[in-house]
DNA sequence: CATGAATGAGGTTTCATTCAT
DNA sequence: TATGAATGAAACCTCATTCAT
């Protein structure tokens, strides 16, 4: 990555004709495998561009740069799964808190190993300069949002929401991150759901204040 | 960091000399602070020795390549922050668990906060291909000693001891790491202190059969 | 040349457009220009490139690395010089010592002094450790192929047909490296291609047993 | 080795003490060793003083320059060869050629293939820039030597007495160069002896006009 | 005299990016 | 649009040599 400076890191074009959609597709799938297979730091635009069968060029013709390339990569997983999440917890929100955080803790996990292999190497990504500012806005608007949706327990009021919120999601990503980079077993997945669930509803629990 | 491969990343010599010890930590201080100024896409090996006042010859007179560098400067602080936590392991153990927890993460926060910004820095170094090792090996062995601590507590057993130091580990860290990252207050940290007791605990008690 | 180790030698690429060829054409003629205005010790792979008039980089979009340039370089050259002797042997197989020897041996010396910069140059090359195994394999052909023509002579035949065949390939490029590296005059070499003959002669005869 | 140019070459200083004698004695012996276990491009001042067993202050106090070093050492085996054989020359001289023959050659062996390793190990130094011109300087006068040698013959005479004297020379190094590179075994060198005595006397009995 | 820490020029190699075809 | 040859800055690392101790 030559110069970070302040460039312009979206993509450059929204491709319109289903053959650019298919070549965009192709090189964010070649991005997540020459990640997997050779890690961030072997990771170049031409080996990148050799695996999605086509040229430098044409990958320069999508993305402005190197950075903007993970970054779309970065944006478009964090979007899945946040995507999925807010779903969830739309259709769990006031309700007890015994209802609402098994029911988000079960999405995220769920999201987050149906495709165990990008997560992973993601989480490498984030580190990156250009995407780090990337996830710290999406981590705020999370925060911000299962504030919202805490508040919303019928069971429950918390004196430092803004708090609450952030222990909750940090306590949610700490384990999961240190268990998806280890690469732990599918056996080990499925208690790990169990055992956030108690260690998130613990914490709630003790904070909360009947409502 | 051209290829990795299995290469030394050991100290190449013990300094002998006074002269010799000086430079060593004159280098040891100046990646700190290149990782800080700069981030670690731009530490150079030349970027650090100018910092240290010494020539790269001299860098690489102790350290066999830039990442025995990064290697070293992980494992001196994971040495410190380890060997304070064990000692105030040792003094709680065999104690209630509203006494030995509190000790800990009281002491794992104070620790990792003595020194914000070394902290802070080296999450990123600690995902670099030869730290990696390293850190799963202190991780692991920092399960398996919580492990030896959570079962001397006088008032609980636990059923699945592995998973829960687990936990009691990933929960600790996880919040920590989002709050050094992201920089967080002196304020913030304090409070953080407690909200990770609270988080342990309330996990703890959950999982916790009486004894 | 940092660390010589197993690595492929093989040219990196096979030039397609024309461009290219003349790109290989002008990095090969720059790698003898420099062996022979600076020699091997000051052969750098930026001098070569400055010399064929392109970058560093495009060296390398052809070689992976310096050895396999002079690799490459060394490889031609032999190809060549093989190539016309062995079409004289060809020619001359089967015939009497007098008349096989000295078609030889002027094929040889014509080969050689018709570049004599390169045959001059390249014997430097040939101790270099990639080099090295190049030109054990091309001499144990060459032997080997040698002694099979010996064999077809039709007025002798040898007890120890290897022995002589390496006797002969020796005594042959013995004087022949010396000429050249010292910068023989032409009046010398064609002094130098009768003495071969009788000094290779004289020894054939020796050794042979009339058939 | 930084920038030849033109630069003394001498032994800095004549060691007159014992203990002095012995340090340039190590520092002889480690060369050779580093130059076989390590190569010509491996060979660093360093990596010959450790295996000498002293400083590398304590090496420059002896070689002005790498450079030196390799002359040194070059020189010392070229004199002790030499005079091997100028003792055998002075002894048969004025006999007829093929009592003279058999006894040069048998001493030149002989001599060669007592340090084996250190005459293989040489061949690569003599390429080196330095070492170049003092072999060309001995090669010189070994010729002219060779020439008043056979002009002492007392059953022969030759008409170009420069070219055969270069012939002999050339014909009898190059089997040789080749067979102790090639690592010969210990049977093939005594072959390798009975067919250079074939290979030079079938020459110059074909040279020779009967005196 | 001996030591070995320090120097820094210079070598090899990589890779993001451009642009003529 | 697509291609891939070309660019060249910049990274890592080595090693001959000096000089304070």
């Amino acid at each position: 990555m030559a110069r970070p400076a302040a460039i312009a890191l979206k993509a450059r074009k929204q491709p319109r004709q289903a053959r650019s959609q298919a070549t965009v597709d192709a090189i964010f799938e070649a991005t997540i495998q020459v990640l997997l297979g050779e890690g961030l730091q072997r990771l170049t635009t031409i080996r990148v561009a050799e695996r999605a069968g086509v040229s430098v060029g044409t990958l320069y013709q999508y993305y402005p740069n190197k950075q903007a390339l993970l970054f779309g990569v970065m944006q478009r997983h964090m979007e899945r799964v946040g995507a999925a999440v807010e779903k969830t917890m739309a259709a769990v929100e006031h309700t007890p808190l015994a209802t609402m955080i098994p029911a988000v803790i079960a999405s995220l996990v769920r999201e987050k190993t149906s495709s165990i292999d990008e997560s992973r190497v993601l989480y490498a990504v984030s580190n990156e300069l250009g995407a780090r500012d990337l996830v710290r806005a999406a981590e705020k608007y999370a925060r911000a949002r299962i504030a919202e949706f805490l508040a919303t327990a019928t069971d429950a009021r918390f004196d430092d929401i803004e708090m609450t919120a952030y222990m909750f999601f940090s306590a949610l990503n700490g384990p999961l991150r240190v268990a998806l980079e280890g690469g732990a077993s599918s056996k080990m997945l499925s208690s790990l759901r169990d055992h956030l669930t108690s260690l998130c509803l613990g914490y709630l629990e003790r904070e909360a204040r009947p409502r």
